[in-house]
DNA sequence: CAGTGGTCTAGACCACGGG
DNA sequence: CCGTGGTCTAGACCACTGG
């Protein structure tokens, strides 16, 4: 069963942080490796154990800190909206633009979207960040006729969500949406400041105008699942 | 960047099995650490990389072996068997019964399936294999009424889904999912055989009759997310 | 600059699985 | 029995962060 050494450790660390507000700064290796009496080696695969049950976060340089997951709801009901949905979780989400140019719509996109292949659409790079720690990075697919502008909107208002609403006049609801969990590769992995191999969430999602039916934009994301909890939920509820 | 020699060893490795059909025993720590002139701790490291990539498998005693993800999808459309999806994919399922109890309904399952509380159900727990690997665990709660004899059924066929259809004369179909990825704690990581901490997902399902859209049965299910690939996908689809 | 986590070495003993 | 992976020690050098 456990009976390791260093499972006791962290079960013993896991206790103690327990009650610990995210973020705290925690005893590193060496605290650690000098409480317990063991090598540095063990005292490390004890937190890294942490690591991997999402209770601690280590960043080299800076020590080892708690953490919590914030739970990210994708049902067929909520908007499609990642600085609400987090808000409404607790967090605080910060979302920094990384790129936004129009290009011609390229044929996969036209065809999740209904449009027409060569259209002009803005293709969106952003990253985002929950109480300052980054989690999610990824492209948005919006065309440029539902708002022509998108730069300069973007300069005022974060949410992508709330800048359709308000500029393009439509009131966005998930049409499709897939998810699936991934080990993150070299640029994802860069993207979102984690080790190569770390679990990352892949969402994509047709948003449409829940008026209209019709598709408003694309999203594809990659998520840090260590700092994001998705649930996903669909069908008629139990209740 | 990469720039470490741990993982410059698990990329050369990745290059190298990724032709090799699943199931192929390959170099373990010892002779990683001869081949490429490292320590074992480095080897392992490397090792240990590919397992997070979920492309090696590695078993005490036994070896290293390379290993597949079975695609899972979860839709609305396709029909909620295990062994089905699974055949699909072009896996071996096999289900190994672990208990099966008449037990009065419990107040959270009667809610989640219309069904009056304290009602006969059977409590079925069962552990399930792909390729002969362990995958998933977990507990089916079915009315008795539906198919009374659901011990009997289970001796000759393996899927609930066909029981339900052929004993109880039921088309069962999703009428709502919930899931997550988790890390394993002690009792789901010993059912596993992973490590705790390993990632895992836990997958909740209500399955109604296609036709009535009765509820039929609910299942609470825990996957290994390093053997099974899940993919949830809801809503109009792109095309 | 001191402290952190990331990597690495060269050993060691153990639990487990299969012949 | 031997080979496997799991754990552990006692060192070492490095890259990065912060004051």
């Amino acid at each position: 069963m456990a009976a390791s050494r260093y499972r006791e450790i962290a079960a013993a660390l896991s206790a103690e942080i327990a009650a610990l507000p995210p973020g705290t700064k925690i005893d590193g290796e060496l605290a650690v490796a000098a409480r317990f009496g063991v090598s540095r080696a063990a005292a490390r695969a004890a937190v890294q154990e942490l690591e991997r049950q999402f209770l601690v976060r280590r960043v080299r340089g800076r020590g080892t800190f708690t953490s919590r997951r914030i739970d990210y709801p994708i049902t067929s009901t909520r908007p499609p909206s990642w600085s609400q949905t987090l808000r409404d979780a607790g967090a605080l989400p910060r979302t920094v633009v990384r790129s936004c140019v129009e290009v011609p719509m390229p044929q996969a996109v036209a065809h999740k979207l209904h449009a027409a292949e060569g259209s002009a659409v803005w293709r969106l790079q952003r990253r985002s960040f929950t109480d300052d720690l980054p989690a999610s990075w990824g492209t948005e697919w919006v065309p440029a006729e539902t708002v022509p502008e998108l730069p300069a909107a973007l300069r005022s208002v974060e949410s992508l969500d709330r800048i359709v609403r308000d500029v393009g006049g439509v009131v966005p609801a998930r049409r499709w949406v897939r998810a699936s969990m991934e080990a993150a590769d070299g640029e994802v992995a860069d993207e979102l400041a984690i080790g190569p191999g770390a679990p990352v969430w892949f969402v994509e999602s047709v948003n449409q105008d829940a008026a209209t039916a019709t598709p408003v934009y694309l999203t594809e994301r990659w998520i840090r699942a260590d700092a994001i909890r998705v649930v996903f939920e669909a069908g008629a509820g139990p209740s």
